[in-house]
DNA sequence: GACCTTACTGAGAATGATTATCAGATGCAG
DNA sequence: CTGCATCTGATAATCATTCTCAGTAAGGTC
């Protein structure tokens, strides 16, 4: 005889959530995100895991997964649309920043422009600068291209 | 004969609405917001300046002069706190970013990071990059001596 | 100064993203 | 296998921000 179950529950996925317990739901959802290839809110997230037949997933359960996703450094905040916050996969690692397509919502990693010059000169002013925020906005190859 | 007025309604405040309409309420708050001195929400901003016996400000009427100011570049989001977004006192002029104290929301200017380089290397990359958002976040002399 | 047009005001309702609650389910260490 | 801490999900609650709309008042013009 063979088991009932949805095909998605148990496919390997990432470990996005660092070590915390690993349920069927963050399993859809941790297979979820990397399939969108993009910047993507909240609510985006939780329509790509509830679509289908099946039971979806509640929507606090996909905001704590971005909570804790975001939290073990494997997502990252990469600004806003209308008011929802727009998160973007991060490959974690070295310390870096995204730069989002304005046009599809693809995101690239890009290096730290925040250089010791400049953090020695907010010394000098008399300020320590204990953590910032970078993102850049533009357009891909493609979209660019699709605009002219 | 001495005319009757509120002593803020007519006192002379940097224009920070950039040529739109200054009407009594604008006034006070325009002279509302260099006295806050740093960052600042929506909500202060509408404390400050419903403050003492004259009559209030509406709450929507503060949103709306922000936005007005942020439109006109004389005011800068600077982040958030505990959901609400940071304010701050733009000099405008010159393209640059802030600093802003986590202990005394203080805010000071700093040169923009992003330089040929970095956007070159993304051109290289095949984005364009069309704007982009720096925030530093530290803490000013008196903050950094008062935790020792 | 009177007039007119249009932008601004303000009280309250509405919106909408995110979070809190809480009883039930379930991962996982031992 | 068991125990329990964690996770889930439906729903209610929170709360920053925006909308509505009738009334007010800048500011230009004559
Ligand atoms: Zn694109
Ligand atoms: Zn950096
Ligand atoms: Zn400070
Ligand atoms: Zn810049």
């Amino acid at each position: 005889m063979s088991k009932i179950h949805h095909p998605t529950d148990k496919a390997p996925s990432p470990d996005l959530f660092g070590g915390q317990r690993l349920s069927a739901a963050r399993r859809r959802i941790a297979a979820a995100v990397p399939s969108i290839g993009g910047a993507f809110t909240a609510e985006d997230l939780h329509e790509v895991v509830s679509a289908g037949d099946g039971p979806g997933i509640g929507v606090a359960t996909v905001y704590r997964a971005v909570s804790a996703m975001t939290a073990a450094g494997s997502l990252a905040a990469v600004g806003a649309r209308d008011g929802s916050t727009l998160y973007a996969l991060c490959t974690g690692g070295e310390h870096h920043h995204h730069l989002v397509c304005t046009g599809c919502g693809i995101v690239v990693g890009i290096g730290c422009p925040i250089d010791g010059a400049l953090r020695r000169s907010a010394e000098e002013a008399g300020y320590t600068v204990t953590s910032h925020e970078v993102t850049l906005y533009g357009l891909c190859r493609a979209c660019a291209k699709e605009r002219a």
